[in-house]
DNA sequence: AGCACGCCGACT
DNA sequence: GTCGGCGTGCTC
């Protein structure tokens, strides 16, 4: 075994040959290689004893990194997101190391390196040194006797002896190797007041039982529990059984502010067990220290985002997706894989359950379950609130005023009457405020991007959201001259300052990305909001996902709509979600809630089954159409999207790569022509996309197999493209 | 992807 | 005369 094969993180195909030479080089070893001019750090994925490779181009393994190699079980995962998800296996290694881990030059400084005399030179170093240099005798002496020093003892002995040593290595009398890794950094202990398990409700001892049963093996479960029906209890007891047989759990979680919520609830129910959050706010150092943790067995719960499905956990008991239909599961850049379905591989490959939790799961998994691949546990039940009562304020027969209306205004007074609070959601996406000449009709538009500015009146500015560019706002139109420029469409400012003006002795909060930003932290507001501070919250999305708000009892749904006109089939579901889980926060045990959603159709089917809070109506009517239209689940999709500066080049490549196809499809795949995408234009590239549909999952791997390599043929130099397999957003 | 080599334009 | 633009070619 004289040949590492090395897989880098460079988009060329990989393995790359190394010689092991002298260090302890094991398959899954992170190591540290020359490539071309630069150091690189690569994983080992084979050792052998010869290579194809001509001898004279093979280059040593510089160092080992000084943590444990990879498990079997992470390089499979790995290897599964490359070859699933159309990616250079390379990079995929990659994507699962701590970033510290990317860096060639990791624990250079927190290595611990250990020095010993080269035998045959032993006598020459003697004689090199001065016999006034006691210390660099005394250094000598305890290396000749000790048969090594690590850098810390060596400092003991004589305090000049790092400079001594560098010499010493220098001139080929001492060896230097790495002895191991310097104290790692300290982990924080939150002190979090203990807490006791409630009594389970009935539904929920039965979900944990037969949950619980299939502890050991590989069996995929749906937990459908509305809001409020206490699903998180549920994965407590089973953490708790988990654990007690000596077992890791791996939570993932969507990506929000949420996360230290639930793990100081976790932690709080869970004193004596070590858990370990993992998310994006983390530093470097502390990422890896936690890593290291839960790789090593340390910690009994490793709870995270998306990129935590990759950590090693050598004692896997049970997998858990909680908000499995969550879209920020799905990575959209670089390896485009889904969190939930590598949670999915994950437990299939050790051999433990895998919970997916949402009251309102992704259709994909809820037809899984309703034809029997997946088992199903159902929390119906809200212990501590009925359902609210959902009505619809039809917008064609009101007077609006700055986006609300007049029967939303009267819900919103008697609710801050009640001394009760109310929530104002904004439908965000696509929603912002433009600037608007009322004269001819001119938008304010970004220059590089085929989308419109935002206005932010705040600021005085229009920003774009696809590129970042910003100015400031005009005051006469471009076009017409004219001087009446409006901002037009509710953005959360202008529903905020209305309700001001509306209501001006009444607390208004706003809780969005901008006031997020500038206010302080998200904690910070639930507090006030908790303490009963806030009379009116107007906010997006962050207010929609599991706070628990006491005194809620009033939802006010505006834009709703907007989705019903969106291109991507995909819209109604996402809708739907989210209403459902706004709902929710409104009513608690003796308050029961209200929901109140603005609309120009209320009787459009999705309002129909909001309003029976029935999700099972609403999944199976969509199930329905997309199986007639053929649209997943029911079919497997890829994309390719492809980007350059001139037009031209982006269609002949996406035309050029679908005349490939067509020379590689069989009767099993359906291929569309080549499309702009949604967003035509960014930062100055046009943007294009060609559409993949195959009958099977098999199918279009098979297809995606053949048809990928070809994609990078007579590819105009201009041209960038990417594959997305099972997308989530067209 | 980096990084260097290389071959043409405007500058101290 | 050089600094620097990015085309093109290579990396076990």
């Amino acid at each position: 075994m004289t040949i590492a094969c090395v897989e880098l993180d460079v988009p060329i195909a990989g393995p790359f040959d190394y010689e092991i030479g002298l260090a302890d080089v094991f398959v899954g070893s992170i190591v540290v290689v020359p490539f071309g001019r630069r150091r690189v750090v690569g994983v080992v994925v084979g050792l052998a004893d010869s290579s194809v490779v001509e001898k004279s181009r093979i280059r040593k393994i510089e160092r080992v990194l000084p943590v444990e190699p990879l498990p079997a079980l992470t390089l499979s995962l790995a290897a599964f997101c490359a070859d699933y998800y159309r990616h250079r296996l390379g990079q995929a290694l990659s994507v699962v190391l701590p970033t510290k881990l990317r860096k060639p030059d990791f624990g250079i400084r927190t290595l611990l390196w250990g020095y010993a005399l080269v035998a045959n030179r032993a006598a020459e170093l003697e004689t090199s040194i001065p016999s006034r240099a006691k210390g660099q005798q005394r250094l000598y002496q305890a290396l000749a006797n000790q048969a090594g020093l690590d850098a810390v003892q060596a400092r003991v002995i004589f305090k000049g002896a790092p400079r001594v040593l560098r010499d010493w290595t220098d001139r080929g009398w001492v060896d230097k190797q790495a002895a191991g890794l310097k104290q790692s950094v300290a982990d924080k202990v939150q002190g979090e007041p203990p807490t006791l398990a409630p009594t389970l409700t009935e539904e929920q001892h039965q979900a944990v039982d037969r949950i619980g049963a299939t502890l050991g093996r590989y069996v995929p479960w749906v937990l459908l529990g509305v809001t409020g029906s206490g699903k998180t209890e549920v994965y407590l007891s089973l953490i708790e059984r988990v654990a007690a047989e000596g077992l890791q759990t791996l939570v993932l979680v969507p990506e929000i502010n949420l996360t230290p919520q639930l793990v100081a609830r976790v932690q709080g129910r869970f004193p004596h067990l070590d858990v370990v959050s993992l998310h994006s706010g983390l530093a470097e150092g502390e990422r890896l220290a936690r890593w290291e943790r839960a790789r090593s067995g340390q910690a009994e719960i490793v709870l995270g985002t998306r990129l935590a499905v990759f950590t090693p956990l050598p004692k896997l008991g049970l997998v858990i997706v909680d908000e499995e239909h969550d879209s920020s599961f799905k990575q959209n850049e670089g390896l485009r894989y889904h969190a939930r379905d590598l949670a999915i591989f994950v437990a299939n490959s050790v051999g433990v359950p895998v919970v997916l939790g949402s009251a309102t799961p992704s259709l994909e998994t809820y037809s899984n379950a309703i034809e029997g691949r997946y088992q199903r546990a159902d929390l119906s039940v809200r212990p501590a609130a009925k359902a609210p009562s959902v009505r619809f304020v039809d917008t064609r027969g009101e007077r609006i005023e700055h986006g609300v209306s007049q029967t939303a205004l009267t819900a919103i007074a008697r609710c801050i009457e009640h001394g009760e609070q109310c929530l104002v959601y904004i439908n965000r996406r696509g929603f912002a405020p433009v600037l608007v000449c009322h004269a001819c009709g001119w938008m304010a538009e970004c220059r590089r991007c085929s989308a419109r500015l935002t206005l932010h009146s705040r600021s005085a500015s229009l920003k774009c959201h696809y590129c970042g560019h910003e100015e400031s706002v005009t005051h006469t139109c471009p076009e017409c001259g004219n001087q009446d420029l409006r901002g037009l469409g509710q953005g959360t400012q202008r529903v905020e300052e209305a309700l001001c003006s509306r209501f001006p002795s009444a607390r208004i909060l706003r809780v969005d990305s901008d006031s997020t930003r500038r206010r302080g932290s998200f904690a910070a507001m639930r507090e006030r909001i908790h303490l009963e501070k806030v009379d009116i919250l107007v906010g997006t999305q962050m207010l929609a996902k599991g706070h628990d708000f006491p005194k809620l009892t009033l939802v006010v749904v505006l834009g709703a709509d907007h989705a019903l006109y969106s291109s991507d089939f995909r819209a109604g579901e996402r809708l739907f979600q989210q209403l459902m889980q706004v709902s929710g926060r409104a009513g608690r045990a003796d308050l029961p809630g209200h929901v109140l959603v603005q609309t120009e159709f209320p009787q459009h089917p999705i309002y129909a089954s909001l309003a029976g809070n029935d999700f099972a109506a609403f999944a199976d009517s969509l199930l329905k159409e997309r199986r007639s239209a053929g649209f997943p689940p029911y079919v497997f999709q890829a994309i390719l999207r492809a980007e350059a500066h001139r037009e031209s080049d982006m269609w002949s490549y996406l035309k050029g790569a679908a005349h490939k196809a067509s020379g590689t499809a069989d009767n099993s795949i359906t291929l569309y022509d080549p499309v702009p995408s949604p967003v035509s234009r960014i930062a100055g590239r046009f943007r294009g996309q060609l559409l993949i549909q195959a009958s099977s999952r098999p199918s279009l791997r098979r297809f995606l197999s053949r048809w990928h390599p070809l994609l990078e043929e007579d590819r105009p130099g201009a041209v960038r493209w990417v594959l997305d397999v099972d997308p989530v957003e067209l």
